[in-house]
DNA sequence: CCAAAGATCTACT
DNA sequence: GTAGATCTTTGGG
């Protein structure tokens, strides 16, 4: 499979058109160990967030501890925990400085469904729809956690979590309101590609 | 210091 | 369809 990594000048761009620049794309994680697979999966749903005036957004009230990632350089992992129990893999945008960011909400399985099954604690993978159908499974399916991922870039070659294109011609795509959220809930800021079975449900 | 909410998922009725 | 799990982060006193 030949791995085309994005540029990183790729996350230099507002975080409605990276998000839709992401469909389709791929989602590469490295095993940790021999007993690992590479898990790969593609791109079909993603929400954008913006910084200030985004009242939805982790950055929406300026850089704190836990979202310093989203003031750093663009193309890096936003991880964070949410209600105490799932991850949330997010990839930051715009230039350093300016607060914007990705939400990765599901995957297609490509390679490593075996792994991920193992990962999510699934009985067997008759039904890939559940491996990496929504932010926390995703999270789960490819071994993604704060503490190891939060602040990696995922345009370095080196990095265990990158993006890379592939030769796929990208379906229509559907723009709907983003999930789970109170504030700023009327924003069409989800994108998804339209007819995938993967999209999670919301 | 304490309280409350949160970009969710699973299990069970 | 509804509830419960589980804990970090944040904002207010």
């Amino acid at each position: 499979m030949p791995s085309r990594l994005l540029p990183p000048d790729f996350f230099i761009d507002a975080p409605d058109r990276v998000a839709r620049g992401l469909l389709g794309k791929l989602l590469v994680r490295k095993p940790d160990s021999p007993e690992d697979e590479t898990t790969v999966g593609r791109i079909v749903e993603v929400e954008a967030y913006f910084g200030v005036g985004d009242a939805a957004a982790h950055a929406c009230s300026g850089k704190t501890a836990r979202n310093a990632v989203l003031f750093g350089p663009p193309g890096r992992a936003y991880v964070y925990l949410i209600y105490g129990m799932h991850y949330c893999l997010n990839i930051s945008c715009e230039p350093e400085g300016i607060a914007g960011c990705v939400l990765l909400r599901a995957l297609e399985p490509i390679a490593g469904m075996a792994t991920m099954t193992r990962r999510r604690g699934l009985r067997n993978y008759a039904s890939p729809r559940l491996l990496a159908s929504g932010p926390g499974r995703l999270c789960q399916a490819m071994g993604i956690t704060r503490a190891d991922h939060n602040g990696l870039g995922v345009t370095d070659a080196a990095s265990v979590l990158t993006v890379v294109e592939d030769d796929y011609l990208l379906p229509q795509i559907d723009v709907t309101p983003r999930i789970g959220i109170q504030k700023a809930a009327e924003r069409l800021l989800r994108f998804s590609i339209q007819g995938s079975r993967f999209v999670s449900k919301g």
